[in-house]
DNA sequence: CTATCATTCAAACGCTTGTTTGGTTTTTCG
DNA sequence: CGAAAAACCAAACAAGCGTTTGAATGATAG
């Protein structure tokens, strides 16, 4: 349901996002994209280069205000005089929420990010790296001043657990599915509570 | 690096389960896959009758074992007087920690674990299901038996973020690279301890 | 030894993949 | 308006895919 109004380049973003997410990268063929964004098969090489340069611009298009919401968050949280842990992982959490309840596409490319977790593409990941490794640096260093009784190696084990329960909360995997009688907004701000009061909780434990 | 003595349904698991892991299952071409194994490309057609079998079967191999292993370890802990929520998550998580300890391939398979997770594979979803979907059902009844301040819904949300968080823990996804001074099995006996203080804490919150 | 069955193999099948081509249409702008 | 640039499109390309075939080889049992 990619609006015809939208450009062209615009339509082949929105429907790679979507393939992207059901049928992972290798597995969202061109002729489908391009079908179900209904513009020319040609169009992907002529607008992005190569399919690989679309992955791209599909995470570029996403992270770069994401990333620039969670910095900004951060940054405020770190301002304030007692910032709690809760604040800091509200600070990493909250902006993804929102993206996942953005109207156009949010929740779907959650859904793509957590799809480039799994896959060990190592193009992609290293095209994530260079583009935005300093986010993730930047939020280990200020949970480290935290949680001074917590040694390098133990802090970055439970970051890391902590990124992936996100990912997957997130993303919607797993055993769950929400009551059909709750919203998705009230759905997703609930695993965003859960996943704070947990994460805080195993941080400090 | 396939020991030639092995039977070629073996030599084929092994390559498979291996290619799995690092390029995902649509990502793993049958040539490439047959010429690791060094057997004909005709084999898997041959012995799995198709692709989409050798899938299930690469799965077969590893998770009949493991439920088997958590369900007794499971078992074993509902049997003693005060059974801790630690014991209940340990039972679910030491045996994938065994497995991931395995000299043959453990370790990939949990990789290839965390990809099936990820990939939304609607058919092999429902193969999972089928097979192993109880092991996760008596998990959650445990669990919910232990923390009765819990709702349903409360309790399943969290139950699927530890999921999710081992998945990624165990297939050493995200951004931790183990100090190359420490061993595999320390390496991963830590995240297990980790991932369940982590997790009880999370639970009782 | 021979007949029988299971296994291996090279080759080919039909199909889909990402990409490129060359020409046509549309848009931009002096 | 008219020329240059940008965008679009049908068609074809080479390469790779899972699968099938039919003959060659290996092992098994009468």
């Amino acid at each position: 349901m990619e609006f015809p109004h939208f450009s062209t380049k615009e339509r082949i973003l929105g429907a790679a996002e979507e393939l992207f997410a059901r049928n992972g990268f290798a597995g969202a063929s061109l002729r489908e994209l391009t079908s179900a964004a209904k513009v020319n098969l040609a169009a992907v090489n002529y607008h992005f280069g190569s399919k690989d340069n679309l992955v791209n611009e599909v995470f570029r298009r996403r992270l770069d205000e994401l990333s620039a919401q969670r910095l900004d968050a951060l940054a405020q949280v770190l301002a304030t005089a007692q910032p709690s842990l809760e604040d800091l992982l509200a600070a990493f959490i909250h902006p993804a929420l929102a993206l996942s309840l953005d109207k156009s596409g949010g929740a779907t490319f959650v859904r793509v990010l957590a799809r480039a977790y799994a896959e060990h593409n190592e193009r992609l990941r290293k095209f994530l790296s260079e583009n935005y490794g300093h986010v993730l640096k930047e939020f280990a260093s200020a949970f480290g001043a935290q949680l001074p009784h917590l040694d390098k190696e133990e802090l970055y084990w439970r970051i890391d657990i902590i990124a992936g329960a996100l990912t997957y909360a997130m993303a919607d995997f797993g055993v769950i599915k929400r009551r059909s009688s709750m919203s998705e907004q009230v759905h997703r701000e609930r695993a965003a509570e859960h996943l704070i009061r947990f994460a805080a909780a195993g941080l400090r434990a």
